[in-house]
DNA sequence: CTGTTAGCGCATTCAC
DNA sequence: GTGAATGCGCTAACAG
């Protein structure tokens, strides 16, 4: 009934040798007689025979398959670095097992379960935040672990991003050369780290070496939505601003579009500098100046790590910090 | 050295039973006393006992997981059906394989064998073409497929999608109703069925209906990107398109973007109205006018198919056309 | 260089 | 209801 798959032990039949020789020189290993090698392939050929993976995992102990924990692919900046992951890993020879976890706790606990429970030999987590259940599983697991684009306060497993508290400070710098006095700190939850500690400590720290105290009212927390940066215009008006650093391209895109559509001239009386120059900072009118991180790396370099962890190899430094620069487009004056 | 990992033989052990029964608690076989059934449990729960699914696979053979096939997630429309896909994935319990095409030949048969080797129990598959190659491979192989947003003239495999033909032709006749007798008809590769035929016949049918002749050079074949829209404004121009439609919202918002950067203005001077839908449409200014297709309900559906076939359960249409409708925002009058 | 022998961890008859 | 025995398809020593 069943199309009846082809196993090793036909091919080695076939071949009238021992399955131990197909197994070979399908794994590439070259101590097999190049004739044998031929003669086998031959068969391999003519039956068409494709090696069971799962029955490889079984025996070998690796799937080469790696699980990739992600918050939301629809979001260009988690699918731009997932795409560089998938490209590294099909480069050595891994599959991914894409999750998406909607930065919901129990899901990501939940998903993290059964991508360990397949085995998967390696596992790149993308997320603002590592809640304390996820970190214990982690650490608990032996499978190695790299966070591409986050940071976690403890940094046990690798980690690949840029260097975010720096980044702001130029931003905020910049502003501030441009005689900016009320300028707008826009991200999505301050409990994550990269949020709350590194972007504002940024922030913080451009305006004291002003001398500009720093005003709570300024720091708008929102979710990371294109609709909650949309809505955004009145608050920042009543507030004052003229000018803001965004933490996310598509809040960007939506605080650039609520205040176009509140009549603002952009950049004359109101100017942005978005966080991730995803695409989307080329497609939008005006031009979103922003921060360059380099997506698709942080995502290749994650991969690539992770590569060198499952390898067991010796890793100089888990924490590996990527150059940024600012891209000063339409949203910027000068 | 490594950490051992615990098997349902320890579980059996501790539990003093037979790791049959252990089978049949985790996976939920009724035929176990109670009292059994509870203290299994309490071992595994103590043991921390999690089944490998990689073992589990090669006995059942089944892997619940699904192989995906994308020309690349970057871009949202692809993002937006994946996502739909991963959702009723995780609901029927299987997890994704998430593979870029880069709608490379190569590439995507060198996929789908990996994607064969590693057990899928099916594969969804997108892109706008499907080679012989890919068609030959998919018979041959007797894991379900479901093509997602993409057809296929010879319909052996399950497919989601809404109907092209209609949707292009009531928009070229919205056109045509406002006058217009200039319609850019603005796709990806025509050598895609989707293209070069479905939405082609759709303009050519409306037009023909009004009585204009069809003229070819008003056709505009592009790869999807932004930036190939972007660059077209030069050769719109000089046909003096005064609409178009586009089959693709990258490249609507680039041909938008082209448009403006050229002092066009619209929609005064220039309709557009793109095919997807995504929530670049939103983000947009002005707010791209455009067909309306559920992406992520065609992903959805796509995999509840799946599991269908998957299943073996009878299906009584393997092609399933999901609504669709035109949002006429910004690059639209009236 | 090549064949034999054991498992890998679990699902699954088939008895009891 | 439960246990013992097989085998899924392949890798990995270990001989020879």
């Amino acid at each position: 009934m069943e199309k009846q798959t082809i196993t090793i032990y036909d091919v080695a039949r076939e071949a009238n040798v021992s399955m131990a020789t197909v197994s070979r020189v399908v794994n590439g290993n070259p101590n097999v007689k190049p004739v044998t090698r031929k003669k086998v392939l031959e068969v391999i050929d003519r039956l068409d025979y494709r090696p069971n993976a799962v029955a490889r995992g079984l025996a070998s102990k690796k799937t080469t398959t790696v699980g990739v924990i992600v918050p939301d692919v629809t979001n260009v900046y988690f699918s731009s670095l997932a795409r560089g992951i998938d490209d590294i890993a099909t480069m050595y020879k891994y599959n991914i097992i894409l999750a998406n976890s909607d930065q919901n706790n129990q899901k990501e606990v939940q998903v993290l379960n059964t991508l360990l429970a397949k085995q998967v030999d390696g596992i790149i987590y993308m997320g603002y935040t590592i809640s304390d259940e996820m970190r214990a599983e982690f650490s608990r697991a032996k499978t190695p672990v790299v966070l591409a684009g986050s940071v976690d306060t403890d940094e046990q497993v690798g980690n690949v991003n840029i260097n975010y508290e720096e980044a702001t400070n130029e931003v905020i710098q910049y502003f501030i050369k441009k005689g900016h006095q009320k300028i707008a700190f826009i991200s999505g939850p301050q409990s994550e780290p990269i949020n709350g500690i590194y972007r504002l400590n940024g922030y913080k720290k451009a305006l004291k070496d002003a001398g500009i105290s720093f005003d709570s009212g300024l720091v708008f927390e929102t979710d990371y939505s294109y609709q909650s940066g949309e809505k955004l215009w009145g608050e920042l008006a009543s507030a004052g601003v003229t000018a803001a650093f965004v933490g996310d391209d598509e809040l960007a895109v939506g605080v650039k579009n609520g205040a176009i559509d509140h009549q603002v001239n952009i950049p004359e009386d109101f100017e942005i500098i978005s966080s991730n120059n995803s695409k989307l900072t080329e497609m939008a009118r005006p031009k979103l100046s922003s921060i360059t991180q380099p997506l698709y790396d942080i995502g290749a370099v994650s991969m690539r790590l992770l590569t060198k962890l499952m390898n067991k190899e010796e890793v100089e430094e888990k924490t590996v910090i990527l150059p940024h620069s600012i891209a000063y487009r339409g949203t910027t004056k000068d």
